[in-house]
DNA sequence: ATGAAAGCGCTAACAT
DNA sequence: ATGTTAGCGCTTTCAT
């Protein structure tokens, strides 16, 4: 920065000033200054900037997993509103496999991002509040006690996928759900209070977030007697298990089991998959995380915002009624 | 960091070696200043340590597209490797509308990383070319020249698919090529040069890198007198478009057409899209280019490193010898 | 509108 | 093995 200024003949400061538009530089000055810096190849240090400033510009961002496509579609959203209000995004990525949160919303710490945008939390309610002041968090999809949040109503969801089946007269219907883990909740609860709505037993068998766990799962359930009519699963990839699994054997979706996933992700519209499932809109979430971020990055202390939004039902082939 | 000092009853810059465990620290005062610094719930300052330190532990990574699973793929890759060698990753992530990768690759820049690893990138040679000495590349699945490169042996990988094609007797075959793009013209070639050899008139169709692009470039194609027997995409994504395309003229794959994609993504190997594909093996790219990476870091003058990985041809059920 | 000087929280010699 | 002292490249009062 000082060679800008020695070349334009000016003060480092004004040149600071002149980097960041300040009010109080004159327009000959700024232009001249920004000549000579673009001639120069001169970017400004980051790093440097942010030490030195109490007020951070930067927005920091959790993704649990970058081989489920809805937190592409999350971060589509959040992308838009933080180049929206100049605001750069540094991103830290989890795993299904867990045990990567921590380290991950550490090196956000580290990095001293002043508010972060995390979706895929998989971390406990009691865990996260550990970061409760030195990490202030905008949870995306997942309610977390004590921060903000920009959630989806996964009970409705959830109920709307069972009410769905329900009217297509599935009696049988069984929960692929997601490891218990705080938060995460919602669409197991949809579920079994549909079912009871309804006079049935809930059925549910825990499962983890990829398609092979869903695939070895849910075997036994198929070549088992009583076989379920339908299948409703936590998230897409696990619905993309199930028909690997129901395919393995010579079955057929929807004629010998109807099959319903959740998060509307782009496979599950190709040909031949057709799968019914829950858009929560994701790129809303993300896009609503974000501005609520950017609030919080100027008032650190009001009240933590909770923020549900409400998903739809998208009904494709591969739910039908019960074959009798 | 001197607030744990104070508490440890020691020096800041005893605290400062002990947290990078550096050679002269005994190993009481590290457990003491450790063990106070965890209680006070202290994570270091990267942003301060990476200003005062000329070594630079932090590797920049830039992916075109977050939609897109063989970016994930590579990541994994070299999250894997960057973990080996205790390197931070910092990610930028560009857009398959392109555009993006100048903001992307500037914003790492100003993040001062000394290297950074790029998947997919869009620009010209001669554009990143304005990069060199600024920003030491390691280019992925792309040989840009004047960087080091890590990338898959395209024209091969495009003579399988054609190879393939051919032994089941196809004659017409068209490839959907990606935009002809400086560092992917690879596969175009390794088309063209095999219908060549075989006596044939390559047919090359440009199309964007999106599912919607084939889908909607493809049908005319579709439609017309002479459809081709077999269509060769330059990338996975733009093979389902295809796939699109096909069933929603009520054509079936390979009856009908033989669609032959490339990049193992994991759609591809779902029950009824069974997509014959071309693997790159992206998770051992991304892991050689973050080695490579961690070299370049410590030797930032000699010459730049190429090396070409050999993609393998993964046959599945939507290839099958033309209908006659 | 512009410049001078102090300091952000660390690391890196150099002492001891 | 541990402490002292300068910076790293910016931003930010405070002057002018």
């Amino acid at each position: 920065m000082s060679d800008v200024a020695r070349a334009a003949g000016v003060s480092p400061a004004l040149v600071s000033l002149a980097f960041r538009d300040a009010y109080g530089v004159s327009k000959s000055s700024r232009d001249h200054i920004l000549a000579t810096a673009a001639k120069m190849g001169y970017q400004p240090n980051r790093v440097a900037s942010r030490l030195a400033s109490k007020t951070d510009d930067t927005l920091g961002v959790f993704l649990l997993d970058l081989h489920n496509e809805v937190f592409a579609d999350m971060f589509d959203g959040m992308r838009e509103a933080a180049q929206l209000t100049g605001r750069e995004l540094v991103l830290a990525v989890g795993s299904v496999s867990g045990g990567l949160d921590r380290p991950a919303l550490d090196s956000l710490v580290r990095a001293r991002v002043d508010v972060t945008i995390a979706a895929g939390l998989l971390l406990s309610d009691s865990e996260l509040a550990a970061y409760s002041g030195r990490l202030p968090l905008v949870s995306v999809a997942r309610i977390v006690p004590g921060f903000d949040a920009v959630a989806s109503d996964n009970v409705l969801g959830a109920s709307l996928a069972v009410e769905h089946l329900l009217s297509l007269g599935h009696r049988h219907i069984v929960h692929l759900a997601s490891p218990p883990t705080d938060g995460y909740l919602g669409r197991r609860e949809g579920y079994a209070r549909a079912m009871k709505n309804a006079g049935l037993t809930p059925h549910v068998i825990t499962c983890g977030y990829s398609r092979s766990a869903a695939f070895e799962l849910v075997g036994p359930l198929l070549d088992s007697a009583d076989r379920p009519t339908a299948i409703f699963t936590h998230n897409d990839q696990t619905a993309l298990g199930v028909l690997d699994s129901v395919h393995s054997r010579g079955l057929r979706v929807p004629k010998d089991i109807t099959v319903v996933g959740y998060d509307n992700t782009s496979a599950t519209n190709l040909p031949g998959i057709d799968l019914t499932t829950i858009d929560l809109h994701p790129v809303d979430l993300g896009r609503r995380a974000a501005e609520i971020a950017v609030l919080r990055s100027k008032d650190p202390a009001s009240e933590p915002m909770v923020e549900v939004f409400t998903p739809s039902l998208v009904v494709r082939a591969s739910s039908a009624p019960p074959q009798l």
